[in-house]
DNA sequence: GTAGGGTTAG
């Protein structure tokens, strides 16, 4: 008998030393000493357990040393669910959904039966990404498996319903989860709203039992995606506790649909009511700045930005080029562009985007080449600025070089945008029947800008023909657009053809043309002036 | 005693 009751206090001794052990090991890695905690680890060979193990792979992951986590992990003498779920998480978490995908392949063969955290993990991991059409098959699996859905599976399905376009999916995993919480109502808000279904979504946010800060920022942000600006603001004017992010949102609202002082103003209206702007504030707002070429605002915003005491990142400090270059101030948003320490792809295309709208193409082409060598590479959009630099620098070899470049060098497709720029390169140029031959070739029909592009070219070049090809172009787009007319008529105008006899007269009419608002790089004496 | 769902940015 003294022999068992000295293994069973051996046991206990040993447990209580292994409960210890993982406790320091976790503190170890809250605060950021992984080394120590790995020592630990090593140093205690017979009293770690599978949760010291899982705790120094998370501590390994929250870190980013993925392969000393996948290391360890392929070492491990024996795993539990919670192994493969840290797994799977941390792989969630370096936004690789192929590792995912892999690592629950990998747990079901081995046979470990997955839990509801492992489906939380895998579908979110999944949402954006090309692996989202896994998400019915997951639900599926749950279904079979006899797995419950709880508030966080739930949520996590209704996101990938959502993604995958499935109206039914959404609204059948809402009724299947059991006891529900704000958040499956939250997603059921969001997934209306992505839905275009506004007043199905207002009903769920009449009915849902407790809303909290999401649910107003979610129907807020819906109506906004929705065109529908002024139940957003009512709605906004009706939250009693509005946050950082339902003040951004409203901000960000107004100037996704041109309202720039409205913005501006709200933004005051913020700062007087003593809510903190954050980072995605200040990114907003900037825009707003930029795209009333508001430029003393800016510097406002600039100087409040330092005084908040703000760190200025890469975005932040690539929103500042972005509109001191809007603002027609090419020299600071250099000055603060070579500021950046880490430049990333936005960042590049900023500047030169900036100096492509200030025609001047070589200094594009020079920040293009440093781009290049800096390692970073080029996407899309550094071709559309390219290109559209070089129609305003009349560089029309150049600009064909870099199109073609674009796809043999870097594998990347030409769209509408580039299309678009192209054609007016040639049109700026007066190669009309290259713009012509160019849509001729697309690959798909063109829109608005591509005709647009070539009916400004006919305005300048008085091209008739052409120009009412283009002009047709548009119409069958599009039966509204101001332009239209007034290109036209100068065209009619210079080649002193009445535009009656064409019989485009009533056509035009019936377009409701519009002169178009003109906009000034002076800022208006009402601007706005913020005061921190 | 390890792992988890929903809102705003260049």
């Amino acid at each position: 008998m003294p022999a068992l009751r000295a293994f069973a206090v051996c046991r206990q001794i040993s447990t209580l030393s292994t409960i210890n052990l993982n406790k320091t090991i976790n503190s170890f890695i809250a605060n950021g000493n992984l080394k120590e905690a790995r020592k630990l680890f090593d140093q205690s060979p017979h009293l770690r357990n599978v949760v010291s193990w899982n705790s120094i792979i998370a501590g390994y992951f929250r870190y980013r040393c993925i392969q000393q986590a996948e290391y360890l992990f392929d070492g491990m003498p024996h795993r539990d669910v919670v192994s493969w779920n840290t797994m799977l998480s941390g792989y969630r978490n370096a936004n690789n959904p192929e590792k995912v995908y892999n690592c629950f392949l990998h747990m079901n063969r081995h046979g470990d039966k997955p839990n509801e955290l492992t489906f939380a993990v895998a579908i979110s991991s999944f949402l954006h990404k090309d692996f989202k059409h896994l998400v019915p098959q997951l639900h599926g699996l749950v279904l079979s498996l006899g797995i419950s859905l709880n508030v966080f599976v739930g949520s996590a399905l209704m996101r990938g319903y959502i993604d995958v376009d499935d109206y039914k999916g959404l609204a059948r995993v809402f009724d299947e989860i059991l006891v529900k919480d704000v958040t499956p109502w939250n997603v059921l808000i969001l997934g209306y709203m992505k839905f275009g279904c506004t007043s199905e979504a207002q009903r769920a946010f009449d009915m849902m039992p407790t809303r909290n800060a999401f649910t107003w920022s979610t129907l807020i942000n819906g109506y906004i995606e929705n065109k529908k600006l002024n139940e957003a603001r009512s709605l906004f004017d009706k939250m009693s506790e509005k946050d950082v992010v339902s003040w951004t949102a409203m901000i960000r609202g107004y100037v996704q649909y041109g309202d720039f002082m409205e913005a501006l103003k709200l933004f005051k209206v913020m700062l007087s009511s003593g809510a903190r702007p954050n980072h995605f504030t200040f990114s907003t707002v900037l825009d707003a700045c930029a795209g009333n070429s508001a430029v003393l605002v800016g510097n406002q915003v600039h100087a409040c930005i330092l005084k908040s005491g703000f760190p200025l990142d890469v975005v932040l400090l690539t929103s500042l080029v972005d509109m001191y270059a809007k603002c027609g101030v090419i020299d600071i948003a250099f000055c603060i562009f070579e500021s950046i320490p880490e430049r990333n792809l936005v960042a590049w295309n900023s500047i030169i985007g900036g100096y492509a709208r200030h025609g001047l193409p070589e200094r594009a082409m020079q920040e293009f080449e440093r781009m290049v060598k800096s390692g970073i590479r080029p996407d899309e959009i550094t071709f559309i600025n390219l290109v559209y630099a070089c129609g305003h620098g009349g560089l029309v070899e150049e600009g064909e070089r870099i199109f073609n470049s674009m796809v043999t060098d870097y594998g990347l497709k030409a769209e509408m945008e580039h299309y678009a720029c192209m054609v007016d390169l040639y049109g700026k140029a007066g190669l009309l029947e290259k713009a012509e031959k160019l849509i001729e070739g697309m690959p798909f029909k063109p829109d608005v800008v591509v005709w647009g592009a070539l009916l400004g070219a006919c305005g300048l070049h008085s091209c008739l023909e052409l120009g009412e090809i283009a002009a047709n172009g548009i119409y069958t787009l599009e039966n509204d657009h101001p332009a239209v007319y007034s290109v036209l008529s100068k065209i009619y105008g210079d080649k002193g053809v009445d535009s009656d006899i064409t019989g485009l007269e009533k056509l035009m009419k019936n377009w409701r043309a519009r002169k178009q608002k003109a906009g000034s790089w002076i800022e208006s004496p009402s601007s706005i002036s913020i005061t921190v």
